[in-house]
RNA sequence: GCCGAUGUAGCUCAGGGGUAGAGCGUUUCCUUGGUAAGGAAGAGGUCGUGGGUUCAAUUCCCAUCAUUGGCUCCA
C-alpha cells in the first residue's frame, strides 16, 4: 500500500495513505483548523481542499487569514450568488465572476429586467438560504463538446465565448445545490461557510471590457464567515467616507476645483499650500542630504523635445494640444514629464564617471489630459507636482542606488506615519522578451539590483512578472492607512530607453564613451495624490509638524485679546505657526470650533493666565492639559512635535 | 472616452409647471461669558449653462459643462 509525503509550511513531514486530501491533513492536525480551511496550496498551486494529494507535497492549508484563502471563499461565494440570481430571476445569462481585492462581483445579462439595488435585501437573503443548505461545491472534469452541449442548452453566450477559448481537457465544472458553472477553481469546501452577505453596489459593465460589446449589469459584493467581520467591514466603509479628502479638502479649506479653471486642476487654498510647502521643504533637505541638486525647468517644451524622448509619438494624441506662437512653426508642449528636460539637464556639459552619479530633483509640475470620466479628486487630476528626480549612473552603481532610495523612502514614509508597507518589483515578462527595450545583459544585471537592494533593506517584496515597463524594470511601495486599503505610492524606475534618445554619454576611466543608466524616482509620486491620501490616513490630523494652524489661542473675553496677542508673538518667535481667535464668542464655541477645524492645539488666556503669563493648554481629541508658563508650554509644544 | 446618478444661498440639503425654503456660516446689535454651539435682527439665489415644449419652466424634454459611482486607459 503506496503513502504520500506531506510537507509542512514548518518543514514538518507527515505520511499518509493514497487518497488523502488536505481537508484530512487538516482533520488530522486538529478540529478547529479543519473547521477554518478554506482551501490549500499544493506544491504552490491554490487547490480545493477536497481535491485527493499526490505522492509528494508541499502543502500550505488556507484560511481567511490568507489573501488566497479570502480570495476563494469570495469566488466561491460568487457562485453562490449566481445561484441566488438564477434561482430568483430565470433566465438571466452570466458572464463572469471573479473575485476582487474586497469581495467580488458577478457580470449578468438580465435581458429585459432592470436590476436595481432595491432588490439586494431579496438576493442577500436568498443567499443566505442556499448557504444555510451547506452544499459542498463539487468540482468535474468535462469535456469540450460536452461543456458547449451543456451552455447551448443553457443558451448562455458568454459562457460559450469563455469555453472557445479554452482547451479541450482543461475544462473543469463546479457544482453546488442547483447550480452548475464554467469555472477553473478553486472552491471552499461548502456554501455553508458563508455567514454574511452584503451587495454592495450595481454599475454597468461591457462584456470582456469591450465597449462595442454588450453591457452587462456588474453586482458587487462582499462575504465574510463571521457576521461580525461585515459589521467591522461597513464600519470601516463609514469611516472611510468621513476620512474623504475631497470632503475634508473643502471643510478644512485646503484645495478646491472650479469650473472656470478646469477640471482636474486643483486649486491650492492657503491652508493646503502650507502643507504642500512644509512637505516639499522637509522633501527637499532630505535630498540635499542624500547628494541631490534641486533644479527648475520651464512648465512647456518644444514639441521635438517630447519627439526625441518617444512621448509625443505614444501620447500626443491623448495630450494637450500643443501650443502654437505667433511665428510660424512653433509648436510647444505643455509637459507631460520631467525626465526629457532632466536629460538636456545631463547634456549640458560632458560627464565623466566621475561625475557619477549624478542626482537631479525637481518638484515639477506637469500636466496629462487624463480621461473625464478618470479624473477624481485629488488623486486623478490633469495638472500635478512630482517629487520628481533623476539619478544618471553606470550599470554597477544602480543597486547602490536602489538602496539609496529605499532609505529615502523609508525615511520619509517613517516621519509620515505609514509604517506598513511592501514592495513590488516590476520585472519583464521573460516569454514575451521583444515588448522591452535594451539588451538581455542590461535587464538581467538592472533586475538583479534591484532584487539585490530590496533584500539588502529587508523589504518585504512581492515580484511580478510582466509588470516592468518596456523600458526597464522597476520597485514600487505599496503603503497601508490607519484603516488597512493600500496605496501605491513611491516608484523606482530604470530606464535605459531615454539615454539612448537622447545619446546620454559619460567618459569612462578606460576614456571611452560609455551609455549611463537613468532612474527615475519619486517617493510621493504626485504631492496632489500624495496629500490625498495623507488627509485620508491622519483623518486631517495632520502630524503637528505639518499642520496648518499648529496652534490656536482663544481668549476668554475680549478683555484678553492684547494677552492673547502677546502668547501669539512669543509663538512665532520660536516659528510656531498660530493666531488668535479674537471673535466675539464664548469660549465654549471657540473650542468647538477649533476642535471641529482640527488644530493641534488650543491655548486658552483669561484673568488667570494673563496674570501669570501662563497658558491653559487644551490638545485636539484629548481636553484640558492645565495651565503652564510659556517657557513650559514650549518644552510642551517640542516633545508633541518629536512625537509625530 | 463609454454607461448610470447628481447639480437649488459660502457649506449641507429640502422643495416643486405660477419667478424658492431650512440648518450652519456671514453681517450688525445685545451680551464679556472659563474647556465642544449665548440671544436678536438683517444680507445673501437669473435653482450649473444653452436651447426646446408651454399662456407660464428652477420644475418637463434635448444638448452641454461639472461632480460622482462603475468600465476602459495611464509616461
Amino acid at each position: 500500500m503506496s503513502s504520500i509525503e506531506v510537507k509542512l509550511p514548518d518543514g514538518s513531514v507527515r505520511n499518509y495513505p493514497e487518497g488523502t486530501s488536505s481537508m484530512d491533513v487538516a482533520q488530522d492536525i486538529s478540529e478547529g483548523l479543519a473547521r477554518n480551511v478554506l482551501a490549500a496550496k499544493v506544491n504552490g498551486v491554490v487547490w480545493d481542499a477536497t481535491r485527493t494529494l499526490p505522492q509528494q507535497t508541499n502543502l500550505q492549508l488556507l484560511t481567511w487569514n490568507d489573501t488566497e484563502g479570502k480570495s476563494t471563499f469570495w469566488h466561491s461565494s460568487a457562485h453562490l450568488m449566481a445561484e441566488a440570481l438564477e434561482a430568483l430571476y430565470p433566465g438571466i445569462k452570466l458572464g463572469i465572476g471573479p473575485p476582487i481585492e474586497n469581495g467580488f462581483y458577478y457580470d449578468i445579462d438580465f435581458g429585459e429586467h432592470h436590476f436595481s439595488a432595491d432588490e439586494f435585501p431579496k438576493v442577500e437573503a436568498k443567499m443566505m438560504e442556499l448557504a444555510k443548505e451547506d452544499n459542498s461545491y463539487v468540482r468535474s472534469e468535462v469535456s469540450k463538446a460536452d461543456a458547449i452541449k451543456y451552455f447551448e442548452e443553457k443558451e448562455d453566450p458568454y459562457k460559450l465565448d469563455l469555453i472557445s477559448g479554452l482547451n479541450d481537457g482543461e475544462i473543469t465544472f463546479y457544482e453546488q445545490g442547483n447550480f452548475v458553472d464554467l469555472c477553473r477553481g478553486p472552491h471552499i469546501p461548502s456554501t455553508g461557510k458563508i455567514k454574511a452577505v452584503k451587495l454592495m453596489l450595481v454599475a454597468g459593465a461591457y462584456w470582456r471590457g469591450d465597449e462595442k460589446n454588450k453591457q452587462l449589469t456588474r453586482i458587487y459584493a462582499i462575504t465574510f464567515p463571521k457576521q461580525k467581520e461585515l459589521s467591522e467591514y461597513l464600519h470601516m466603509l463609514e469611516e472611510a467616507k468621513k476620512r474623504d479628502h475631497k470632503k475634508l479638502g473643502k471643510e478644512l479649506e485646503l484645495f478646491t476645483f472650479s469650473e472656470k479653471v478646469g477640471a482636474g486642476l486643483p486649486i491650492w487654498l492657503p491652508k493646503g499650500t502650507a502643507i504642500r510647502e512644509r512637505l516639499e521643504k522637509f522633501m527637499r533637505q532630505a535630498q540635499i542630504e542624500r547628494g541631490y541638486d534641486q533644479v527648475v525647468t520651464p512648465h512647456i517644451g518644444k514639441k521635438e523635445l517630447y519627439v526625441t524622448s518617444g512621448h509625443y509619438d505614444k501620447y500626443g494624441k491623448d495630450s494637450f494640444q500643443p501650443i502654437h506662437t505667433p511665428n510660424e512653426n512653433e509648436e510647444f508642449l505643455l509637459k507631460p514629464m520631467n525626465c526629457p528636460h532632466h536629460c538636456e539637464i545631463y547634456k549640458f556639459k560632458p560627464r565623466s564617471y566621475k561625475d557619477l552619479p549624478l542626482r537631479i530633483a525637481e518638484f515639477g509640475t506637469v500636466y496629462r489630459y487624463e480621461q473625464s470620466g478618470e479624473l477624481n479628486g485629488l488623486a486623478r487630476v490633469r495638472g500635478f507636482t512630482q517629487d520628481d528626480a533623476h539619478l544618471f549612473c553606470t550599470r554597477e552603481q544602480i543597486k547602490e542606488e536602489f538602496v539609496n532610495v529605499i532609505d529615502l523612502v523609508m525615511f520619509v514614509f517613517g516621519k509620515l506615519g505609514f509604517d506598513k508597507f511592501t514592495a513590488q518589483i516590476s520585472l519583464r515578462d521573460p516569454e514575451n522578451k521583444s515588448k522591452y527595450i535594451g539588451s538581455d545583459e542590461n535587464w538581467a544585471m538592472a533586475e538583479q539590483s534591484i532584487i539585490e537592494a530590496a533584500a539588502e533593506r529587508d523589504l518585504e517584496t512581492v515580484t511580478v512578472l510582466g509588470e516592468a515597463a518596456f523600458y526597464g524594470p522597476k520597485l514600487d511601495f505599496m503603503v497601508k492607512d490607519a484603516i488597512g486599503r493600500q496605496w501605491q505610492l513611491g516608484t523606482i524606475q530604470v530606464d535605459y530607453n531615454l539615454p539612448e534618445r537622447f545619446e546620454l554619454e559619460y567618459v569612462g576611466a578606460d576614456n571611452q564613451k560609455h551609455r549611463p543608466v537613468m532612474i527615475h524616482r519619486a517617493p510621493f509620486g504626485s504631492l496632489e495624490r500624495f496629500i490625498g491620501i495623507l488627509i485620508e490616513h491622519c483623518a486631517g490630523n495632520f502630524p503637528l509638524w505639518l499642520s496648518p494652524e499648529q496652534v490656536v489661542i482663544l481668549p476668554i473675553s475680549d478683555k484678553f485679546n492684547d494677552y492673547a496677542q502677546k502668547v501669539l508673538k512669543y509663538l512665532k518667535n520660536l516659528d510656531i505657526r498660530g493666531f488668535v481667535d479674537e471673535r466675539n464668542e464664548k469660549i465654549g464655541k471657540k473650542i468647538r470650533d477649533a476642535e471641529v477645524n482640527k488644530v493641534p492645539i488650543m491655548l486658552i488666556v483669561g484673568e488667570k493666565e494673563t496674570e501669570n503669563e501662563e497658558v491653559s493648554v487644551r490638545q485636539h481629541g484629548k481636553g484640558d492639559l492645565g495651565s503652564m508658563k510659556l517657557e513650559e508650554f514650549a518644552g510642551f509644544f517640542n516633545k508633541v512635535l518629536d512625537e509625530n
